[in-house]
RNA sequence: GGUCCGGUGGCAGAGUGGUGAUGCAGCGGACUGCAAAUCCGCGAAUGUGGGUUCGAUUCCCGCCCGGACCUCCA
């Protein structure tokens, strides 16, 4: 079997995992806030957990894959507010676009999906262990956590306490002992989402619901924790502050997996700066495998370019693959060749993965069924290829009219009236559809240029 | 200001202390009525200055450039 290693953040090393207990993987992966669309960004990271996920499925018989939809949130208040839209409306739109989206997208629902809203007695439970152990207390209705209480704070994000403070952005609330505090609890006003608590009514702070759910699914200690490398600082610092904190003896999270920004024209794609392609334009304009693909041709830790060029060449990167899978309308069931497996075990190398698939694809070509099998399986752990062949080249098309336009051109062609055979061909090569003439006289056709002639 | 990450052919993008993958694009050829696809072949890169070494793209230091984080963010 093969071992997997993973680049941890919490180490800054890639290392061998092993799963706290060996038979089971238990990874949790900071889902959608549900204020508006997913952005290609957000795509990314789910995409790219979708991968790791599958990878572990395959190496060990039993994985819990938890991913949570955050549906308590001041943007989402925000948002009710500016537009006037019951919240519950807006987070269950939202959330019912985030799963039509990530479909689309390939990405497998997690095990367990589970929402901030339903688990507000097991943030209070943890805020109380909090206070009890001396690492949060109550202030003007208020419950913070005491950030110098934990020593290791800041292991994470690999910044000392006062260097965080050094640039600290915001002005720091007078309740606060400590600058570094930070919200456990905040009274909510009657017009503003809150539940009954020990300290009034009110709403959770943003961390909180990660801890409280990864708790509640995975347990004090589970084996992977991630998310995009923006949340490490505060996000992920804190969840680990609180829960170590609120569970003597637990690690929280014992590998941290953080996935790289998208950049548009060289600067974070962002939704604060506007400069953000919904998942669901970007859907719309290229096909779904293509788009994913461009989203995994980029080593999950790096920093990646977005562009519309960039998935028109992960298009014309599935071609090849498709067409290697084309004389062969019945593959097997195939292991997914070693190549490509060591490639994902050594930190999820998909672009390594890529290049060994073109092997496959070389081989397949040169009438190697085993080669065109092995293509096939590749694609099934990154969630590409998946498709029949017809249905990506020819799929949404209008088939009569290209065969009508066909018929014609075989009659030109039999007349060898090739001025009138190419105008044809030309006509349709103009709307993305090719025709390519066989030795025997047939002609078959794709799509090739996008979703023209769909 | 502090911390961190990164600079590889035209573009995308890996690996590696010992003649630099892979893809896209380009060029030449085969095939084709011409194309397309496919096949064969070609050109093309390690930001910069030092150091360590028999040998550095890889390790170390400086510099330049880009990006991220420093309590909204995937």
């Amino acid at each position: 079997m093969h071992s997997l290693f993973l680049h941890n953040t919490l180490s800054r090393r890639k290392e061998q995992f092993e799963p706290l207990e060996p038979q089971h993987v238990r990874i949790y992966l900071c889902g959608p806030t549900v204020y508006d669309l997913a952005h290609i960004g957000n795509a990314r990271t789910m995409v790219v957990f979708d991968v790791l996920v599958r990878l572990l499925r395959v190496l060990y018989p039993r994985v819990t894959y938890v991913r949570n939809i955050t549906d308590v949130d001041d943007k989402i208040n925000a948002r009710a507010r500016e537009s006037g839209e019951p919240i519950e409306q807006i987070t269950a739109r939202t959330a019912a676009d985030f799963h039509a989206d990530m479909a689309a997208l390939g990405v497998l629902p997690p095990d367990e999906e589970p929402r901030a809203t339903r688990h507000i007695p097991e943030m209070v439970e943890l805020i109380q262990r909090l206070i009890a152990s001396g690492h949060a207390y109550e202030a003007q209705g208020h419950v913070l956590f005491s950030v110098p209480s934990f020593p290791a704070y800041g292991q994470l994000s690999g910044h000392a306490p006062d260097e965080l403070l050094a640039g600290a952005r915001i002005d720091v609330a007078p309740y606060k002992r400590d600058p570094g505090d930070f919200v456990l609890w905040k009274p909510s006003p009657p017009d503003t989402p809150g539940w009954d608590s020990p300290w009034g009514r009110g709403r959770p702070g943003w961390h909180i619901e990660c801890s409280a759910m990864s708790w509640r699914y995975l347990g004090e200690t589970f084996d992977i924790h991630g998310g995009g490398t923006d949340l490490i600082f505060p996000h992920h610092e804190n969840e680990l502050a609180q829960s170590v904190c609120a569970f003597s003896g637990s690690r929280f999270a014992r590998l941290w997996v953080h996935s790289g920004m998208l950049q548009i024209n060289e600067e974070k794609m962002s939704k604060s700066l506007g400069n953000f392609f919904t998942a669901r334009e970007v859907l719309a304009k290229a096909p779904a495998e293509a788009v994913r693909l461009a989203l995994i041709r980029t080593h999950y830790r790096s920093v990646a370019e977005f562009s519309d060029a960039a998935v028109a060449e992960a298009k014309r990167e599935l071609d090849r693959f498709y067409r290697a899978l084309e004389r062969y309308p019945d593959l097997g069931a195939a292991d997914v060749p070693p190549p490509v497996m060591a490639a994902l075990c050594d930190d999820l190398n998909t672009p390594l993965a890529l290049s060994a698939m073109h092997g496959l694809a070389d081989k397949a070509l040169a009438g190697d069924f085993d080669s065109a099998c092995g293509l096939r399986a590749a694609g099934g752990l990154l969630g590409v290829v998946q498709q029949s062949v017809d249905e990506w080249f020819r799929g949404g098309a209008d088939r009569a009219a290209i065969e009508a336009a066909i018929a014609e051109r075989r009659e030109a062609r039999r007349r060898r009236d090739y001025k009138r055979a190419d105008a044809i061909r030309a006509e349709w090569s103009a709307r993305g559809v090719v025709f390519e003439d066989r030795p025997d006289g047939s002609t078959s056709w794709s799509v090739v240029a996008g979703q023209e002639g769909r």
